[in-house]
DNA sequence: TTTTAACACGAAAACGTTTTCGGTGGTTTG
DNA sequence: CAAACCACCGAAAACGTTTTCGTGTTAAAA
């Protein structure tokens, strides 16, 4: 077992110093064509690598970059994580990942110890616990000390930093519209409680979209679950509520749901309540993941274009960081990803 | 902007030395009460914690993992990444991803690249094009760099590393043994090319499971799919070559797919030619992902466990790396996870 | 009073780089 | 022949730690 090779052994196995070598190494007019050839080739041949962590060290600067997200499994994160991977390797960056488990504490921990000098931003996404706590707290610590953060799909407003998000208030709504438009006179919509924010704004285009097509406002098809429990280890609850929904409003001909789950939960509940899909009821969910693709009927959604957005954030926190001009003001900037809504067979 | 504190600044504030200030915060004997006393109240208020890169460097360990996969946006390998980061976090441990996209050379560029010092060991899945090319000297190089990698689900047999592996061909005769036992006369298998040997070994295995229980094989029932390409894109191709072996053999009473996509095309097609599940046509798939959770109907399926997988393999990397005895006979060890039918509603 | 031991602390090396600043020795110039 | 110059190379500092070893001070023992 080698070790890896280092400046200092190429040193004295040629009987040069170390400046010597590293200079030869980056090809400096200091040193002469000899000896950076035979620096060079005995490189080569022992397959030198400079090592990361000493250059990290020396150029207070890790070329790392540091995703916390509430959880991996999960379509709409890994496409995130992807798009992250893709622009980071471009321009020589890796990626550690640290999970929330949608746990406050664990999301403070995770910062904490990689803020530590193991990277040189955050990209994240708020953690439910940290939403319904609003403790900000740690984003405005690590950014005190001169990292950067980025934040994704959950975001807190109150927090000053750059932002990719997608329109969910308008999203919604464009949704919404769209079964109006298909001639649905009965529209309910299955969300979330409101202090997950996305959740929040989806049911607010709902409404704007009812209200701007002269439709009734009716609480009863308002069905806000709590998911601080994770869901899919009970999905038969959700089905109850779901199931409940529809016997409380028989009338009910058009579903709108702020995610893939609740939306094929609904579906099945219509099946086994024989209620006919597109036919009898119309279904449109949020955020475009396997399940919407391969489920039957297949579902329209509205995709959030996870990939992207990943892309998208990975380059906001990459230019800030590799950005020299040191300006008193700090700027940033909250971009906004256009939503698509792919019609599949679950709307007519 | 307030730079992180280091062990430099307090002393230089408390004006005493570097050392003094370092051993006081690990409590050292050498230490005066006293000092200890002021020293530990001043870190506290200043926040400061240990610079991770720093120690990496004089340790010559990292406490972080490198883990490579083919793909993320999959649920097998979310979930094995949910295990490696469970014990990871548990044992003290970061995780650091790198994506192969299932190319050779991207899968030796990212390795080149965390190997330099970045991590402490590797876990990985390898991708379909090292596979095929069978060129495994980068996996050779990193161990004889005293880096060791434990390999899971597509191993390499002729590297000697550890391993957790599902036992594909059991698993594989186990589903297969099902089916007959359900009934079904005319038994295909839709897989993948050989030269994935985790696909290899379930062919293997619906072989010997018809051998046993003398069935007859007819070679028009195996269908090997050449994946090379992102089948994920490709579904319209799929499916036909699917469509075309259910007309060829109108007799077929039950698949075995190797992975959910493949079961969920054949329950598509089989919808389309109106044949009924599972009264007509039993199916079994591989790999239990969100999908077979939620299709209509929902999948039977051989679990493999993915989140154990990762679990396991972390452990075996850490509990190496952490070994202290020097021996000079390394042993390598090969862990199976044992799989589980998970019998929904395709199978009678 | 002198020797010894305990105590409290600091200097310095090491991890592996890069870079600045000074040297050599030789050659050209005035 | 001295001065200036150039080409080439090395010493050392720095990044932030931990740890070994040495040293000075004080109190106890001889």
């Amino acid at each position: 077992m080698k070790r890896k090779i280092t400046l200092k052994q190429i040193a004295k196995e040629l009987d040069v110093s170390i400046s010597t070598v590293s200079k030869a190494l980056r090809n400096s007019a200091e040193i002469s064509e000899d000896t950076k050839q035979k620096v060079q080739a005995f490189a080569k041949l022992y397959n030198y690598r400079p090592n990361n962590i000493a250059l990290s060290l020396k150029n207070r600067k890790t070329n790392t970059i540091g995703i916390i997200i509430p959880e991996i499994v999960h379509h709409f994160f890994s496409k995130v994580i992807q798009g992250v991977e893709t622009v980071a390797n471009k321009r020589g960056y890796n990626v550690i990942i640290g999970l929330s488990n949608e746990s406050f504490s664990k999301e403070v921990i995770n910062m904490e110890m990689l803020a530590n000098g193991s990277i040189d931003g955050f990209i994240l996404s708020i953690s439910k616990e940290t939403l319904l706590m609003q403790d900000y707290h740690h984003f405005n610590e690590t950014m005190s000390q001169g990292m950067p953060i980025v934040m994704f799909d959950r975001v807190a407003n109150e927090i000053q930093c750059d932002k990719v998000i997608v329109d969910d208030f308008k999203s919604a709504k464009k949704a919404v519209t769209k079964l109006i438009e298909n001639g649905c006179k009965s529209i309910a919509i299955i969300t979330t409680k409101d202090y997950i924010n996305v959740g929040r704004l989806r049911t607010q285009g709902y409404l704007e979209a009812l209200e701007n097509n002269k439709m009734p406002l009716t609480s009863s098809l308002i069905l806000k679950i709590d998911d601080s429990l994770d869901m899919e280890h009970n999905l038969a609850a959700l089905e109850n509520e779901i199931e409940q929904l529809f016997k409380d409003n028989k009338t009910i001909d058009g579903v709108f749901a702020v995610n893939e789950l609740y939306a094929l939960s609904a579906m099945k509940v219509a099946r086994k309540l024989n209620i006919k899909i597109p036919e009898d009821l119309q279904v449109i969910g949020f955020t475009d993941g396997v399940l919407s693709k391969h489920s039957t009927p297949s579902l329209t959604t509205v995709s959030q274009h996870g990939k992207l957005m990943g892309e998208k954030a990975a380059e906001l926190l990459i230019d800030k960081l590799e950005d020299q001009t040191e300006t008193e003001e700090e700027t940033f900037s909250t971009v906004v990803i256009e939503t698509e809504l792919v019609e599949r067979e679950t709307t007519i």
